[in-house]
DNA sequence: TGACTTCTGCACCACCTAGTGCAGAAGGTT
DNA sequence: AACCTTCTGCACTAGGTGGTGCAGAAGTCA
């Protein structure tokens, strides 16, 4: 038999000690408050409860945190942020509802400054999540942008370039919101962006 | 008499060895490039030439040659970059210069990615020149977008969440230019934001 | 029970960091 | 010249960094 039921099967040794999800949210809200380079290992297991050994043994040293943390993210933002857009069945109506999202998302209690990915693109941390997060971004604000298009709601040789100036702005106000002595100035951005959304459609 | 003429009084003493304005030049570089966090004292003194002590005693140590390098940054992006915005005569049209003038920017040669203020604008190296910078960026659309509306050129209902907009994108922009793999994708945006404010003009 | 495996937590390391102390070089002033 | 001031560059420090080694705890399996 080569392969035996996955889940089930109980390897030996001693059990760890730790709920992997929850250390690796613990570990996000420190990258995401601190950036990547400022995070040291005794902040992690300050915020974890987990010792610097396990956690080395556990991913791969501090980066393997972080990667971690940052796929966890970028899928969670995909399943809820992000879900408007790819899911919804109107156009900017569900481009509207992502800013008010974003919103709630950004002055929520729980919630340090900005974002993840977008906090730490200035530095070199982890390509592949800021990547992948951009890119489903753009597609996002496409799918919708090409929604209002066939309805006719906008004119469809705006889609490409609103693309690129929904994609560029959002960035922008992540990075806005990380500024702690404006937090009024992401919502300024925010509701200046909405207002432009909303005049792009013809139809009333 | 209580005041010599201010830049003729010789002090004693040895003189510097060095030109303070060339070293603000270099590191300005190695900040831009590197991030504060991760730009080092020994960075600084390979790159200007001058050892730390000196560094310390002429600057006020490794901050005090960023706040250097970033207000000498700032007052150098107001002089040319932020130009057309503040001095030029038309309005969408002084918008998209300045784009050109960014993007051109972006691409020189002798730029690292990005920009100094914005790259920085994650961690929590220099508020004081981030606010000054996004305050320029943001009252240099508002005189544009003034300008034009006061021609007629755009409906003077739509400039203060274009203001916001743009302001959000000109930060988003130079985000993603900072990610090397994707240095088209700055271009990318930076041309939809040019042809979405060129749609602005009702006046063709 | 005992053999075996995995996980934990302490102590530790080599390295790098920003920042200093100080002796002497290099200038001015009289 | 002698005297004073400023600047330089070496050597150094105290503290923090990511990462390890290892003895023993905590499990599974027979």
């Amino acid at each position: 038999m080569v392969q035996n039921a996955t889940a089930e099967t109980k390897k030996p040794g001693r059990r760890p000690s730790f709920d992997r999800d929850s250390v690796v949210a613990a570990a996000t809200y420190v990258f995401w408050e601190k950036g990547f380079a400022a995070t040291t290992l005794s902040d992690l297991e300050a915020a974890t409860g987990v010792d610097r050994s396990t956690l080395y043994n556990s991913f791969d040293g501090k980066t393997g945190i972080y990667r971690a943390a940052t796929t966890a993210y970028v899928s969670a933002a995909e399943a809820t942020l992000f879900q408007p857009l790819y899911a919804g069945s109107k156009g900017t109506e569900n481009i509207v509802e992502f800013l008010n999202q974003l919103e709630d998302n950004l002055c929520s209690e729980d919630n340090p400054r900005g974002c993840l990915i977008v906090n730490d693109m200035a530095s070199n941390a982890d390509t592949a999540a800021r990547t992948s997060y951009l890119e489903k971004l753009e597609s996002g604000f496409q799918a919708a942008l090409e929604r209002a298009s066939a309805t006719g709601e906008i004119d469809g040789a705006t889609v490409s370039r609103r693309i690129q100036f929904l994609t560029a702005a959002i960035l922008g106000i992540n990075l806005a919101h990380r500024e702690s002595a404006h937090t009024a100035s992401a919502q300024g951005l925010l509701s200046g962006v909405r207002d432009e959304v909303r005049s792009w459609s013809v139809v009333q």
